[in-house]
RNA sequence: GCCGGGGUGGCGGAACUGGUAGACGCGCCGGACUCAAAAUCCGGUUCUGGAAACAGAGUGCGGGUUCGAUUCCCGCCCCCGGCACCA
């Protein structure tokens, strides 16, 4: 009788074994590169979530396919350790963020193991640990001795009644999320790094990735805005108010100047005017995060001051507008309501006036204010018009012509704008890396000598929710100055955690070094060939990431300016979600492993009852899986009932990569029926009775074609798993050739041959998924070595010639019928093979043929008339 | 609001370069095994009509290009991700 298959009993010893020979291990050979597989490293939250589950499995099939292809693989972990979670749970349970997160750092490395993910434990890293964060510190130095880092104010949250700044995740509608007190906008300072000094070449290295998806580069591209546009000066009563455009051709069309609330023109008008003031004062609550700004109603009040226009010598109306952002450019538009939408709103609802200075030559339509939408932002086939001297010109000529009218007059200069903004590093938190900066009364800002680095963070603190606890730690601020060694005071801030996760895959290849921040082997090992990690990440940290690079290049330390040759971004994972309404009619969320669902035929949901108390809760739709809508499904609990590979390898048969993936529990059934019948279809063949005679010998037609789907599968999944990454496809071609493989009766040596030869293949394609099953199957098969070792199975080409292929005929584009044919045939042959058929007949019979199309091998369309 | 992505059977998805829409899996229906159930195995399963052969319709909606469109173009609807202090 066979061993069943019992995935309790199968890998642990699997795990163990690959832990004994050490199997993980990156070999640390000079001059070697070993493919560096990276999955972008977990917040420890405290458990293994579905999504850390999928983003793992994926680098992990990678991983194995390239070792099982013989080359040398680092597939390294660690921990984004720093950050708010931690200090949200100390506030709730009174634990010190350290302890917290060092606690679930444990945790769920266990789990990560019991996955049998092939990494390479020796090499763990956690950014909390002084070793690490030292030298955040150190470059953050060499930056700002370089001038790359440097600090000016920034506006934060400020909650005003627990006294503290908050991230715009703890601002819900404008308010404080613990004390529900409006928020204040507060302006700090703080430091900053010049990332827009590398806009222009972050901007054009895009171009060069051709191994990130499309949308990614898009959207970096996107963010850093570069637009090329004017400066332009607008005269005002004792200066000027200069602004930056895109369109200087639509000059003549600007009707009101609109400057952002925090602008000093802004606060010289408050100045004596108290509605003026009350105005500012009231943009000055809600958050800062632009979803938020820009999301809301447009508002203005006119300052009664006005600017000249540089040409015409006109006054114009400044407003002060909300919509304008001090953020980008010089915090000023000039407005031109007939060209840009949201100048047209505002223009709108205060009644100002709005002025058409481009039309649309085209001559197909006639444009009037009917269809503004088509027009106002047209820059093709347009002429000036209502602008004096400049009517006519088009849109290239308008904008050189009023420029060099401007710079001639010395009124505006031709200039480049990014939307990007340099990045403020600074926060005003507990759980991060602390600035290594002293604050002196004498001496100002000292740097903190080299040889005194680390910074340490105490690690007992427990903050309380109003306020940095550093800053009520006198042991940690109370220091003396390195230059006066008088009294000093340390500063209290610490680092945005996007530092941290800036050059973590830098530190990797050297995790051991002590005596600088990277090394040789860094330098040997970069750059990262295949990053992994969710869509979420497409631009803050990715970008951070490719700056941090490029000044450690600067810095001589890297010989890279790319981090990441490719990039894979996967999608969410989702689940359905289940609610009761209580008394208040607030919903009360139900895990879906506590709902009992009974459907129709169609499946349509005809009851659903909580476990629990079996009364009826409502569906919610399908949504990320998250704590709030208490829809999680914990990968542990799984992995216990059927085993690591039934969830790697429903996770990676459910959707492709980069697609979101729905959590179903009968698809986990599904994957784990296809693992049972895998495991008895291989013991069927071992304990078949192995044919008399030569296993080289003849083979049966059966034979042959069994032979040929191992082959075409072998070809599928190679390309499948090491080109497209379509591990979904890869694994449906397996499951086909399984089924048919276990159909076929091999009756002689050479048949059994073939089916030998087919099992040890399909064990090692889906070894990448399911290794604890493969490596114990593999060993059954009667091999010593472990699959990571086996060896990636070969396309024989002569296996995949076939005697026939099926060739669709089609009349006017409509399937009629197929025939089959041999490969290569000629497209006459092929043609009247076609109109011989029975059922085409029927469709041209009387019909003349206009045209006859022949896709060889594949297909024929007739055209026949009407 | 701005930037990016997505929408295909009852469900997850497949169709890679414009060439058979629905591979593979789930669910469901029928059958075998069983005293019975579970597990397992076999067959069927886009919708409409038809016993079947086959025919008609069909990839969010409305148009277009093409011998041929899930795929390309134009317009719209809905959902999701990001928006600089969540990570």
């Amino acid at each position: 009788m066979t061993q069943p298959y019992d995935p309790a009993a199968i890998e642990p010893p699997v795990r163990q074994r690959w832990n004994d020979e050490d199997a993980f291990r990156a070999p640390d050979r000079p001059g070697e590169k070993p493919y560096y597989c990276l999955s972008m490293f977990p917040y420890p939250s405290g458990h293994l979530h579905m999504g850390h589950m999928r983003n793992y499995t994926i680098s992990d099939v990678i991983t194995r396919f390239h070792r099982m292809n013989g080359r040398p693989v680092l597939q390294p972990m660690g921990w984004d350790a720093f950050g708010l979670p931690a200090e949200n749970a100390a506030i709730a349970r009174g634990v010190p963020p350290a302890k917290w997160t060092r606690d679930n750092i444990r945790h769920m490395r266990g789990q990560l193991k019991e996955l049998g993910f092939a990494i390479d434990w020796s090499r763990e890293l956690a950014t909390c640990d002084p070793e690490y964060y030292r030298w955040n510190q150190w470059l953050f130095l060499k930056m700002l001795e370089k001038g790359i880092a440097y600090k000016k104010t920034g506006t934060v949250n400020w909650d005003p009644v627990d006294q503290t700044v908050l991230a715009n995740e703890q601002v819900i509608d404008g308010k404080g999320w613990r004390t529900g007190a409006e928020v204040e906008k507060r302006e700090i300072p703080m430091y900053y790094l010049r990332i827009t000094d590398y806009a222009d070449e972050l901007l054009e290295a895009l171009d060069g990735l051709d191994g990130w998806p499309e949308r990614v580069r898009t959207m970096q591209a996107n963010w850093i805005g570069k637009s090329e546009g004017m400066e332009i000066s607008f005269p005002v009563a004792d200066g000027e108010l200069t602004v930056f455009t895109t369109r200087p051709d639509t000059l003549m069309g600007a009707t009101y100047m609109a400057v952002a609330p925090e602008h000093p023109l802004a606060r010289k008008a408050a100045e004596g005017n108290p509605e003026v003031a009350e105005f500012i004062r009231s943009c000055g609550t809600g958050g800062v995060s632009e979803a938020e700004l820009a999301a809301q109603e447009k508002r203005g009040i006119d300052t009664g001051l006005t600017a000249r226009h540089p040409l015409t010598g006109e006054d114009l109306p400044i407003w002060i507008a909300n919509y304008v952002l001090m953020s980008y450019g010089s915090g000023a538009v000039m407005a031109v309501p007939g060209h840009d939408e949201r100048d047209f709103a505002f223009a709108n609802k205060y009644g100002l006036p709005i002025v058409q200075v481009v039309r649309l030559v085209d001559g197909q339509h006639e444009y009037d204010d009917s269809n503004w939408q088509d027009w106002y932002v047209a820059k093709e086939n347009v002429e000036l018009v209502n602008s004096g001297p400049y009517d006519g010109l088009d849109h290239q000529a308008g904008f050189d012509a009023i420029a060099d009218a401007l710079e001639e007059k010395g009124r505006g200069r031709r200039r480049t704008q990014f939307r990007l903004r340099d990045w403020g590093i600074s926060r005003q938190r507990y759980w991060g890396c602390p600035i290594p900066i002293i604050h002196c009364d004498d001496c100002g800002d000292v740097p903190v000598p080299e040889q005194d680095l680390p910074v340490r963070l105490p690690e007992h603190l427990v903050p309380d929710g109003s306020g940095s606890p550093l800053a009520k730690d006198e042991e940690f601020l109370s220091c003396e100055c390195p230059e006066c060694g008088a009294p000093a005071r340390r500063e209290t801030d610490t680092m945005d955690t996007f530092v941290d996760s800036s050059w973590y895959f830098l530190r990797y290849p050297c995790v051991d070094n002590e005596e600088s921040m990277v090394d040789r082997r860094t330098r040997d090992w970069m750059p990262v060939d295949q990053y992994i990690g969710g869509i979420e990440h497409a631009i803050l940290h990715l970008l951070y990431a490719r700056f941090w690079t490029r000044v450690m290049r600067d810095f001589g330390l890297l010989g890279t300016s790319e981090p990441f040759e490719r990039l894979l971004t996967q999608g969410m994972v989702l689940a359905e979600t289940w609610y009761r309404e209580d008394d208040q009619g607030r919903k009360v969320w139900f895990n879906p492993a506590g709902v009992d669902v009974e459907r129709d035929g169609k499946g349509n949901i005809v009851r659903a009852v909580a476990a629990e108390d079996g009364q009826p809760v409502h569906f919610g739709g399908i949504e990320k899986m998250a704590k709030s809508k208490n829809n999680g499904v914990d990968p542990a609990t799984l992995v216990g009932q059927y085993g690591a590979d039934t969830v790697r390898l429903f996770s990676m048969f459910a959707a492709p990569p980069e697609q979101s993936l729905e959590w179903s529990d009968a698809g986990v059934e599904g994957a784990w029926r296809f693992l049972k019948r895998l495991w008895q279809q291989v013991h069927e063949h071992l304990e078949a009775d192995v044919p008399d005679g030569d296993p080289g010998g003849e083979r049966s037609d059966e034979a042959l074609e069994a032979r040929r789907r191992v082959h075409e599968t072998i070809a599928k999944v190679t390309d499948d798993v090491g080109r497209r990454y379509t591990f979904n496809t890869a694994i449906a071609a397996i499951m086909e050739c399984s089924n048919h493989l276990s159909r076929f009766r091999p009756r002689s040596a050479g048949d059994f041959a073939v089916a030998r030869e087919g099992w040890e293949a399909l064990v090692r394609l889906i070894a990448p998924v399911t290794p604890h099953a493969s490596q114990a199957l593999w060993q059954k098969l009667g091999h010593e070595d472990s699959i990571l070792e086996a060896g990636w199975p070969a396309v024989d080409e002569a296996a995949l010639v076939q005697q026939q292929v099926t060739v669709v005929v089609q009349v006017n584009g409509k399937v009629r019928g197929r025939i089959e044919v041999p490969p290569g045939s000629d497209r006459e042959v092929v043609q009247q093979r076609a109109m011989q058929d029975e059922n085409v007949q029927r469709f041209i019979d009387g019909k003349s043929v206009r045209k006859v199309i022949v896709v060889p091998d594949k297909l024929v369309n007739i055209v026949v008339a009407a």
